[in-house]
RNA sequence: GGGUCGGUGCCCGAGUGGUUAAUGGGGGCGGACUGUAAAUCCGCUGGCUACGCCUACGUUGGUUCAAAUCCAACCCGGCCCA
């Protein structure tokens, strides 16, 4: 399977998990290669299909492998179909266990939408984007509210008739849950076939997701043939592991790097991910050739995250941020210009150490702030203090000087 | 709908009337070490301008000098049966 992945051109193989179906030798309902050949022989370009969930807010650097490769296509003159899942976002996700299902307001959908859609770079030139939006039919926005609203119950039934439930309990998903005793909602059943159902609303040739949509895409599949359509082909990217080197990124774990983080640190995480994947890193978020790498693991490790942050924040300040992420892991902190400023005006005075790392919110507590210092955490201008009651009569004891907890927070006290 | 088991801190999971902010593990944070890390070792891991005062064991009431622990009702879930 491999071999025939890696007979695509790069643009399309690099970082790709799976390609289905994925027979060559077929016509092109079987091979991507002829469906291809096909659209450029018949000047249609192909449509390749990514949905976003406009629940969340923040895309991190594990969604940008799919709108990385979504931009590959429309680079290579394709038309990207943007699927906003308004109308399952309304509905809430089915993911997870019992947790509480949040219902959003359509106001509440369409401003994550739109949040969404700038965060991928709408009103951008191309070149500072995740995506191409001015090219001219180089992208379509669609939401899926345009179909699904008005589904009526005899439709849907004959959606839920192409599928059994035996299929649906194969899913891996539900299967573990469906084992482990966890409970699975009837109508997360729907979800997938909803998705599907996008595929064919839109006519879709290619879907993009990620290594676990591979039932919903191919259940696109099957409804599109259903409906006499040529069925899409899935393209399967990896989901990218997170800071912590074992679970999937996301920022519930907090093991993430938003693409709106400031290119510090944005820089500082990624000069930090674990040895085994800086590999990975490079090959999803990079177009770097992983056969010219430095022997040195610390030397690619920056080099990794400097072209990642460039990738985002540009070069200019993908350098700075690793010139000054060189010096704060110093721990002593002389470079005076980087250090973010704060003023005291909401410290009441006499102030002790432990009520001041508080609301300086350089503590999430103050009683977090007392254990930080009791463990030696805390510096103030370099100078570790140990007592929590040390006491600050007015704000000029404190103009000027930095305040440190570890070795990667600090704040300098402004006027 | 019936039977039964269960809901504990970020997560898992002990505790079954009283020195209990609640054993243990994971995770997280801090310290030492190092290639910033990882591994290892050590400490911390409800809140509050704090040697005291709050809030916590699904929810609400009740019994008791005293409850996460006993009782009642309710809510939520698993399993078995319909």
């Amino acid at each position: 399977m491999l071999d025939k992945i890696n007979a695509l051109p790069d643009w399309i193989s690099r970082g790709l998990d799976d390609l289905f179906p994925n027979d060559n030798s077929g016509d092109s309902d079987q091979s991507f290669l002829k469906r291809l050949e096909l659209s450029s022989v018949d000047k249609k370009p192909l449509r390749v299909k990514l949905g976003i969930d406009p629940t969340g807010t923040d895309i991190h650097i594990g969604h940008s492998i799919l709108f990385r490769k979504l931009r590959a296509f429309q680079d290579a003159g394709h038309t990207a179909i943007l699927i906003i899942g308004d109308f399952t976002a309304r509905i809430g996700d089915p993911t997870g266990k019992s947790k509480t299902r949040i219902q959003l307001s359509k106001d509440e959908v369409e401003s994550n939408a739109l949040n969404y859609l700038e965060q991928l770079g709408l009103g951008k030139e191309p070149k500072d984007s995740l995506l191409d939006f001015s090219t001219p039919s180089r992208i379509e926005i669609r939401r899926n509210s345009e179909w699904l609203e008005n589904l009526n119950l005899s439709k849907v039934i004959e959606l839920l008739s192409n599928s059994t439930v035996g299929q649906m309990l194969a899913k891996e998903d539900f299967s573990n849950r469906y084992k482990s005793g966890t409970p699975i909602s009837l109508h997360e059943f729907l979800y997938p076939l909803l998705q599907g159902y996008d595929s064919v609303a839109i006519n879709s040739d290619v879907e993009l997701g990620g290594t676990d949509q591979k039932f919903n895409i191919a259940m696109g599949r099957d409804l599109q043939r259903a409906f006499g359509q040529k069925p899409q082909f899935g393209m399967l990217l990896p989901i990218l592991v997170g800071l912590d080197g074992t679970r999937k990124m996301s920022k519930s774990l907090d093991n993430f790097v938003g693409i709106n983080e400031d290119s510090l640190s944005m820089y500082s995480k990624l000069e930090k991910v674990p040895d085994d994947l800086v590999l990975t890193y490079l090959n999803l978020l990079t177009n770097e050739n992983l056969k010219e790498l430095s022997s040195n693991p610390r030397e690619v490790q920056k080099f990794m995250a400097l072209k990642i942050t460039s990738n985002f924040k540009g070069i200019e300040a993908a350098q700075n941020a690793q010139f000054n992420s060189e010096k704060l892991v110093l721990g002593t902190k002389d470079s005076l210009e980087e250090i973010p400023e704060a003023s005291a005006s909401n410290v009441n005075f006499p102030a002790k150490a432990f009520y001041l790392f508080s609301k300086m919110e350089m503590c999430s507590s103050s009683s977090e702030a007392r254990r930080q210092i009791l463990g030696g955490g805390v510096r103030i201008d370099g100078k570790k203090i140990m007592d929590p009651n040390l006491e600050f009569q007015t704000p000029d004891d404190l103009i000027g000087k930095i305040l440190q907890v570890g070795k990667k927070k600090f704040l300098r006290v402004s006027t």
